[in-house]
Formats: structure tokens, C-alpha cells, sequence
DNA sequence: ACGATTATTGATACATCGTATCGCACCATA
DNA sequence: TATGGTGCGATACGATGTATCAATAATCGT
């Protein structure tokens, strides 16, 4: 109901079209069965305003007026129906970040904590050859991929 | 190509020659200038003793006359030096196995809970490749991939 | 628009997993 | 055998996430 993007009350400023990214999820949110509440779409437009994979701690601390276990289950709600996806860094810092619809993984750089994803995913076929050859049918896989981004390659 | 090796799912044996790997492994401490200590042999043993992935707590619990601190350290210990490696499972619950030497990835059966290798990374590669495209060096990457073992497939 | 129903919230306690601290014991070697 | 550092166990702590529960608010049928 209330659109507060627009109040600048905390530190970083909204970011251009954020507001129908947030209409977007909730609204596939909806459709699922969920209700639109006001801290649920608080907790979405933070996520939304992150530029980089950011901890569930992060995300309370950026947002002092919705209650913490509020942040967490609307982040475990969004991770389910695959609106956020898990980022592992390489140090087993555990992650979030908004998901980019379809199987995909990340680049990750250790110098600026950017991420970038790898959208589609070849080796796919190689592990799945190499599951069969060891007897195992594979029906997934976890991969994170760890280096430096353009920007931070040479510090 | 990718080869799978070394299924360690056990099914009930008991692993061969479990002293001399416990020996091995305290030796390989020892020439790091760590010392060879009972509660530590312990450790060593309980983890050699395992026949698939397991938790710290688990460890702990079949040590109880080892403090739940030292279980800890030497954990750490071990896979600090390589001779033990981490394991993600599908539902993000984090596990311990033994190492066996070199780079390698885990195919892990989601019924029974067994593992096996892959001894070569081939998807490396073309990682590293996609990696490029995206203007990353690649420098490192984390790979596990689920499925169901032979005996498993079906159920 | 109203009221009933039910999802959602927030505060807090709890659970899990792992680490830091600290005094003491043990080993290595001088 | 003195001594210094490694490792020990007990325990407190920290980080991250979940369960509980009364109060609140969104949705729906009317």
C-alpha cells in the first residue's frame, strides 16, 4: 500500500527503477498465495537496493524498523520461490543476492565482493557423463566460480 | 576427461587398514612440527572410522571423552593441512570427509548419503574460459553434484 | 463497507555450529 | 630438572538462523 521507496530515510538512494522491481516480486508473491505487507516489501526493496551479495545480517541492520525475524523469513520465503539465490563465498560466507531468473552461477571477485553470473551452464554435461561413469545419475550441482573481477584484476 | 574413483560409501565395512591411515596422517602432522597426542589420534581415528560424509557433532558424539573443543581444533587442524575436506550437501548442511590427495569434487547420493570422486576437474576449463568472457580471472571455484548412487538409483 | 478468517508480524527464547579464553598438563630440549 | 611452548578440557561467547506466541493486519465473502 504505501510505496516508501521514495523516503530517503536511511543511507544509500533508491535505485532508479527498484520501485517496479519490487512490484514485480511481490506480485509473483501474490500469485502464489502470499499477502503484501508493508515490512514484507520493505524487506524486498532493501534486497533490491543491494548491489552486491549481501549477509541476512546486512539486510537487518538495513532495516531497523522491520523486526529481524521478519528480514529472515521474508529472505528464506524469497530464497523458496526462487526470487534470491545463495551465494557462497570462497571463505564459506554464506551469501544472498537477487536472483536472476534460470539455472545460472556466479563469478565471484575476492578483491570487490562484485558478482556476475555465468547464465548458462556447459559443464553441466561433462559432470553429468562423469556422475554415470561412477554409477550416479546426477540430478544437480553446486558451483561457485572465485577470481577477480575486470576492475580488480593486477590489486 | 573427468574419472571417478574411490567410492567410499561402505554399506557396513569397516575400512581396511584404518591404524596405518591414522598413522599416516598423524606423520604427515608431525613432520608440520604439529605433536602426535592421544586426544588427537582419537580425533583422527573416529575420522578414519567414518564411512560417509558426517558432522562435527557427529564426531564429537562418538568421542565423548574428547572435549568438544579439541574435536573442533583438530578438525580444523586437519582440514586445514588437506587431510580433511568439506562437504556441502543439497540442503546446505555442511559435512566432513576424508581427504584423498589432489583437486577433486564429491558426487554425493542424496538417499544414502554416499560419496565418491571426481579425481579431474575437466570442467575446469571451461570454466576458466567462461570466466574470461566475463572479464574474471578465474582463480579458484567450488563443485559438488548430487544425485543418487547405483545402488540408490531408483528408490 | 463489514466482519471473519487467517497470514503475518515482532519480541524473545532457543537451537546450532563453531571459536576465543583461560588455567593446567604435558612434552621437548637445553 | 627447569622452562617454554603445544595441546587439553571446560566454558563463555559469537554468529546465524528458527520456534513460539500473542497481537495485528491483509484478504475475502457477503
Amino acid at each position: 500500500m504505501i510505496t516508501a521507496i521514495d523516503k530517503h530515510s536511511g543511507h544509500g538512494h533508491p535505485l532508479p527503477r527498484s520501485a517496479a522491481v519490487v512490484d514485480d516480486i511481490v506480485s509473483q508473491l501474490t500469485d502464489l498465495g502470499y499477502r503484501d505487507s508493508e515490512p514484507r516489501r520493505l524487506v524486498i526493496s532493501a534486497i533490491a537496493a543491494q548491489s552486491r551479495p549481501f549477509t541476512a545480517e546486512e539486510l537487518c541492520a538495513s532495516l531497523p524498523c522491520v523486526g529481524r525475524a521478519t528480514v529472515y523469513r521474508g529472505l528464506r520465503l524469497l530464497v523458496e520461490t526462487g526470487q534470491v539465490c545463495r551465494v557462497l563465498l570462497e571463505d564459506h560466507d554464506l551469501r544472498y543476492q537477487l536472483s536472476h531468473q534460470g539455472h545460472h552461477h556466479h563469478l565471484l571477485c575476492g578483491v570487490c565482493g562484485a558478482s556476475a553470473d555465468l547464465e548458462v551452464c556447459h559443464a553441466e554435461d561433462i559432470l553429468r557423463e562423469a556422475a554415470a561413469a561412477a554409477g550416479f545419475r546426477m540430478s544437480g550441482h553446486w558451483l561457485e566460480v572465485y577470481g577477480q573481477c575486470g576492475e580488480c584484476v593486477g590489486d
